[in-house]
DNA sequence: GTCCTAACTGAACGTTCGTTCGGTAGTAAC
DNA sequence: GTTACTACCGAACGAACGTTCAGTTAGGAC
């Protein structure tokens, strides 16, 4: 499994392309073999470096886990507000139209990024407590916004849900499983998914419950 | 986090109190380190032997791991066919009815043994392959199932959803997710959870939907 | 030509890893 | 009283781990 990433900054503030070299092959590896899985030699091996090159670049092995991880959390939390921001455009006031958008914006996230997608989500407990913090709080945004997004749907008709919370919970995880089980070239594109995704996750909201 | 483990056989071929304490003790080691992040010396610690010990009992620390995820795939799929059982005499014919039994059945499962469920899918390629293979089988037989109901109800009428494959993985992931979010104790009980997902399932099985 | 810095390399550091081994306490059989 | 077996223990094994460090090379500045 290969993977994309984008420059951890700016263009000014560059990260060079050894640094970004060693950060796609560290995701790959987590990938496959986990975080405690993977050897600092693995990486080196891949990246056709020396161990000591990467810890010119990285002060650690942790380090590189963080770098991945927060650069995903806040690359998902831009692409949500700018999903939020075209739909409040194109369709004020409509939260099932933000919903839809939203989710998404955040299935086609989990499609083409989907390695840092996924070390994002299981490898939270290889974090350090001071890196987990942060990203803790990143994502407790993201799943705020949605929820947000619903209880304002509930406010004002657009969903009917007994029990937004689990709903949101329910939506959110399985969205984000989707970087688990996509693989390019399978039978339906990331748009596809993304838009049957949006319409599952609108009839979970306005389904009427007996519970 | 702490969890429950049924014995590893029946009374007969009965494994040994202190098999089953190790197994457990490993099994809470693996939720919050991982496997690659537990090491034989914290499993020994907390069951408070020593590592030999362990070794009397289980030949290795992959042993460990594929005694726990082969038990509780194994006693998935038995809970499964218990709901199914129950559903088809309760119900028969109705798919609806079947499904909904088999997410509650699933959700409740990944509750109560939400340990062994959430290690069961986090650390299926810390198995070796050879204890792969199997397990991947088991698990191929449970989606294979929720598939199998959802085309019997698409076929007769009971749902309508467009694209089943993808309704089915959603459905499945967002209820596996709960062993991952799950805390006894917590607003909702076990019980009520799984009705909220069994309603969740069926809203998004009988969506018609213009993608 | 010298100096400086960035970007490394190879070899090692001490630690921890999974695993093994020789030994032993307790118990039951004969 | 010896034998046999189960269920361990403490200590050690070699390998692999994350990390460090002294040294080297390439390229630009002056």
């Amino acid at each position: 499994m290969n993977a994309s990433i984008r420059p951890v900054r700016g263009r000014a503030e560059s990260a060079s392309a050894s640094q970004e070299a060693v950060l796609l092959v560290a995701l790959n590896c987590f990938v496959e073999q986990g975080f405690h899985g993977t050897s600092m030699r693995d990486i080196a091996a891949r990246a056709g470096t020396s161990i000591a090159a990467i810890y010119y670049h990285f002060p650690s092995k942790a380090a590189l886990l963080r770098a991945i991880m927060t650069r995903v959390t806040e690359d998902l939390i831009e692409t949500l507000r700018r999903a939020r921001e075209t739909a409040a455009t194109a369709h004020p006031g409509d939260a099932a139209a933000s919903l839809a958008a939203q989710v998404r914006a955040y299935v086609r996230f989990h499609t083409e990024r989907r390695a840092e997608a996924f070390v994002g989500n299981s490898e939270l407990r290889s974090l350090e407590a001071e890196d987990l913090a942060p990203v803790i709080a990143l994502r407790d945004r993201v799943s705020a916004q949605f929820r947000d997004t619903v209880a304002a749907g509930i406010e004002n008709g657009a969903f009917n849900c007994p029990h937004p919370n689990e709903a949101v919970l329910a939506v959110l995880t399985m969205c984000t499983a989707v970087a688990s089980w996509y693989r390019p070239g399978g039978a339906a594109t990331p748009e596809q998914i993304a838009d049957r995704y949006a319409t599952l996750a609108l009839a979970m909201l306005r389904a009427k419950a007996e519970n």
